[in-house]
DNA sequence: TAATAAGTTCGGTAACAGAACGAACTAAAA
DNA sequence: TTTTAGTTCGTTCTGTTACCGAACTTATTA
């Protein structure tokens, strides 16, 4: 890329990468076609795009009449990015190449020494699964990290991440980044979960929607015009303090939030001792649910009462055209359609609820997504607004299992 | 404008009007500094501006060393557009000039027979309020209307408009458009509050933001990342249906909401009459209020309650910067004091409450924000993305009340 | 008169469109 | 099977638009 092509160029030449990227291997004369611009322009530009190794001659085509066209396709190799998943319990890594695919996947329990120990953990994973895929690792560009808790994108620092000590006063953002010398990017898990979801989850196309996560906490990711919606302090999505479920004027519901006491696992487990006397986790609920014990049912229906009241509350006010719910809890089928029914009863218009489909990837994607989308914007589209190159859809990605 | 400028052009071209419009009189040569482009292609930008009558030379510098430089400015009546606030009981037109001055307003009671008699009402004020101005009627390019209720852009009806009659069947749109001779948008008149806030109001200059309008129903504008939130349906804002205030599982609530009984003009009233006996209107209540009145008192207290349950509601899920109350009940100060007294108790981190600056000329600005960006977009920008002329701030702008 | 800034004129270059043309391929006629 | 017509691909060439930068002219102040 040389110092500063005219903004004409670029624009043409975001044009012509969106063509191949999403069209697969395609002919410079379809192009042309695509784009409107010259069949002369196309070649000037594949033949820069191809000196400069980002696109290839992959075949030509045959069977129609006339000539046969020379196809291009992307180089996938050519550049790639990390995305990271950082959960309390478990750390997920992989690579996504140029060409949108999202490559194999590593996973580790989380060191549970935190800290720093947790920085050289995510490097060495993200080192790992580019070696799985063959792709040297100089060919990495920038990596996308989902943290539960709300990072700050200055001081590199993640507040309210209460699962990995030591992360509310290290500079995370800085640390990682010297270690695996590239930039790197901090999002939300829940975040991430709704952008991955958009890309190509159950929600993919859809561009006002809501990916509801409920689990140790509840916590939604919230997507209007296409768009991620962070807020002014970057706390959008705090479903836990919305003011019902329990009285939201108490002193505790500060703390903890009205909302969280009741719908996430610790509010869960404590209502169904109240009633049953019997301590068990939340996987054991579920199974007593399994088994009719009534306590169970009982302690369900009243969570789902309250997640129908919380995505109610999403509607009256973004009003998604579809909601997604995940998260340990909220990827129960038994929730799911509980609050299914309970919905129209609360709520005048019909909404379209689903389960999350990527299930504990979804992160991982959006991290993917993110990071493509970071990684054409500086490779193809030069800082020109409006110039942003799309991710292509759902069917040239796939994920691949890799053995632990 | 010619056929097809190149896209360069248009780009350049628009860089030119902003700098025009915002930087009010200036020289060619602060252009060319400002831009980044070279004098020689501002001049003949200007050149072609002027011969298309779209800027004019104004006067020329003086007082420092140096050739004095002429300066030129948008000719203001070189095209406007009209926007409309329709009520259920008043309707308000006013004029907005390429320069973003909004003009003159005109103000008539609504026009009780409905339906027809209110468009072609709205068409007479439209005329009247550009002849105040002296702008002959030609330049007008467009009409924003404001109106309650969710309005269907294709069908060009207006679903839950109880304030006037006819208006659900009727194609407003396309029948106001015949009546004016020029393109007409329909927004709900919360949005376009949120957006005249958003501009030129007590919320200039914070991207995200909610305008809670509070009076014979509640609703809220929000604006995210700087862009309406429209949902969806259309139906974002609807706070009437949040589910709390009253159970929102009873049946009543899915057809007023379970909040809107509780903090609006009916619910208010009688809550009022169930405390006191005595049956008042709600001014006649803020009255009660200033006289002392405990039971006047005891339902403020309450509405206020239900009402920063509410705003901790839009916190939890957008997280805006700011929150703006208006509408005949939201912008009584004594019910925005009790508000900003307790939405600490109920919400975590501290949130800015203010009241509507522009009170019931707010709508009138929203549409002459979102009429004013319709018209630089079709006159200068050519349809590129990226290439939109942001409204000049509020010290350009002031507002003249008409006699009527 | 010197310094400075505004604005114009004059090459030179990048980017693109469109026409013309050669190359490659298919299919149907000889 | 060979030839030929029709079609599409891709390149070359030419002309236009848009831009920059340097040199130059003009106007103004000190």
């Amino acid at each position: 890329m040389n110092e500063a092509p005219r903004i004409s160029r670029q624009f043409s030449l975001c044009m012509v990468m969106e063509a191949i990227v999403h069209c697969g291997p395609i002919s410079r004369a379809s192009i042309a076609k695509q784009t409107g611009l010259s069949k002369q322009t196309i070649s000037e530009i594949a033949r820069q795009l191809e000196e400069d190794g980002w696109i290839r001659e992959t075949g030509r085509t045959t069977g129609h009449v006339g000539r046969s066209a020379v196809t291009y396709e992307i180089v996938p190799d050519a550049a790639c990015i990390a995305t990271v998943d950082l959960g309390g319990t478990k750390v997920r890594a992989a690579i996504a190449d140029l060409s949108c695919q999202v490559l194999a996947e590593v996973t580790e329990p989380t060191d549970e020494r935190g800290g720093i120990h947790v920085i050289r953990q995510m490097a060495r994973l993200c080192r790992e699964a580019a070696d799985l895929n063959n792709i040297t690792y100089e060919k990495m560009r920038m990596a996308v990290v989902g943290v539960p808790g709300a990072p700050d994108q200055e001081k590199g620092r993640i507040a309210m991440s209460p699962n990995v000590t030591g992360f509310d006063t290290l500079d995370v953002r800085a640390t990682l980044a010297g270690e695996l010398g590239v930039e790197v990017i901090l999002e939300n898990d829940v975040n991430l979960a709704a952008i991955g979801e958009h890309w190509i989850g159950s929600v993919a196309g859809v561009d006002d929607l809501a990916y509801i996560a409920i689990g140790t906490g509840i916590g939604a990711g919230l997507m209007v015009g296409g768009e991620l919606v962070r807020g002014f302090g970057n706390a959008a999505g705090e479903l836990g303090f919305l003011p019902f479920g329990t009285d939201p004027f108490e002193a505790e519901s500060l703390q903890v939030g009205a909302l969280e006491r009741v719908t996430a696992t610790v509010g869960i487990r404590r209502r169904y001792k109240e009633l049953s006397g019997t301590e068990l986790d939340v996987p054991g609920i579920f199974d007593a649910l399994q088994a009719g014990d009534a306590h169970a049912v009982q302690v369900l229906d009243e969570t789902a009462r309250y997640v129908a009241r919380a995505v109610a509350a999403i509607c009256a006010i973004t009003n998604p055209g579809k909601v997604v719910l995940g998260g340990s809890i909220g990827s129960r089928m038994e929730l799911v359609e509980r609050v299914r029914d309970l919905l129209p009863l609360c709520f005048p218009s019909p909404v379209e609820l689903d389960v999350s489909e990527l299930g504990a990837r979804v992160a991982i994607v959006g991290g993917a997504a993110v990071g493509l989308t970071h990684l054409h914007a500086t490779l193809f589209s030069g800082g020109i607004p409006g110039a942003e190159i799309t991710l292509p859809p759902a069917r040239v990605v796939k994920l691949v299992e890799a053995a632990q």
